[in-house]
DNA sequence: CATTTACCTACTATGTCAATAGGTTTATAC
DNA sequence: GTATAAACCTATTGACATAGTAGGTAAATG
């Protein structure tokens, strides 16, 4: 299951896609757009700034802002950065993890195929995908 | 991602499937052979006996038993049982879940398709599949 | 200098995960 | 009918994640 931080992430890049206007726009607007608590978004803001989704500008005027064009972002990226690597068990989420069973477990071919599927089904949704007003440009 | 309930339990069904020959089989057999905590597969075989994946028969001889034939089980059963709903967000996830924002929500539509893909895949998934030794028969 | 905003550290309550521990019941074999 | 082998049952634990709350500091603008 995909936590709030997650969700609530792809929350704010769509706001901020939407109401983009050039300028700064203050988390207090977002979060009471969203009805979500101003203080658990700063967290999660904050794990956005620190991954190069968004940059933020202090004082009077400051705000939230995207980096990218929001054609540029995809929505694995945005979940990946959030809730950690995209994969269904620990044998391929953990690089550097040696499991013994490797060679002779009858699930892992599986559990690679499917989190190629995942893997291209979020890291092909664009975020514009998920932003109404942005006339699904392509 | 899948936790070792789900992992296990898929272990022990792929275990009683390539070992099956008609008898119960121990879960210390299983245990042994899979390398996992028998105590603890004992919470694990528990579940599968109560979601009637399985049959256990006490005493000596006893042990375990697929209910069907492998082919007859699909991948999707066996890790919903185990995980619960296979849904990404809580909203689908949780019937009688009442989310205000539901005719609003940029975002469910794309988690509506993600688990749409998710199901199909698990429950069109074969435990045969998985079974090296029944020679794929479809 | 007052205000608005981001930014920072710390804390907490609840729940899940991955087991472990020890005992009871049930059925078979001798 | 007793020893044995197995399932079955209840409870507990340590570590970690989740979803926040609380209160303060720094930075920029007017």
């Amino acid at each position: 299951m995909i936590s709030t931080k997650g969700r609530y992430a792809l929350r704010v890049m769509i706001d901020l896609a939407e109401h983009d206007n050039g300028s700064f726009i203050p988390l207090k607007d977002i979060a009471e757009r969203q009805e979500i608590s101003k203080k658990y978004l700063e967290i999660i803001v904050k794990d956005m700034v620190a991954g190069g989704l968004i940059v933020g500008a202090s004082g009077k005027g400051g705000g939230y802002k995207l980096c990218k064009k929001p054609g540029d972002y995809n929505v694995g990226e945005i979940i990946e950065l959030m809730e950690g690597p995209l994969n269904s068990v620990i044998c391929l989420a953990d690089k550097g993890y040696d499991c013994p069973r490797t060679n002779s477990c009858h699930t892992l071919p599986m559990w690679k195929e499917y989190d190629k599927m995942v893997h291209d089904f979020f890291y092909g949704k664009r975020l514009t995908e998920l932003v109404p007003s942005s006339g699904s440009a392509s």
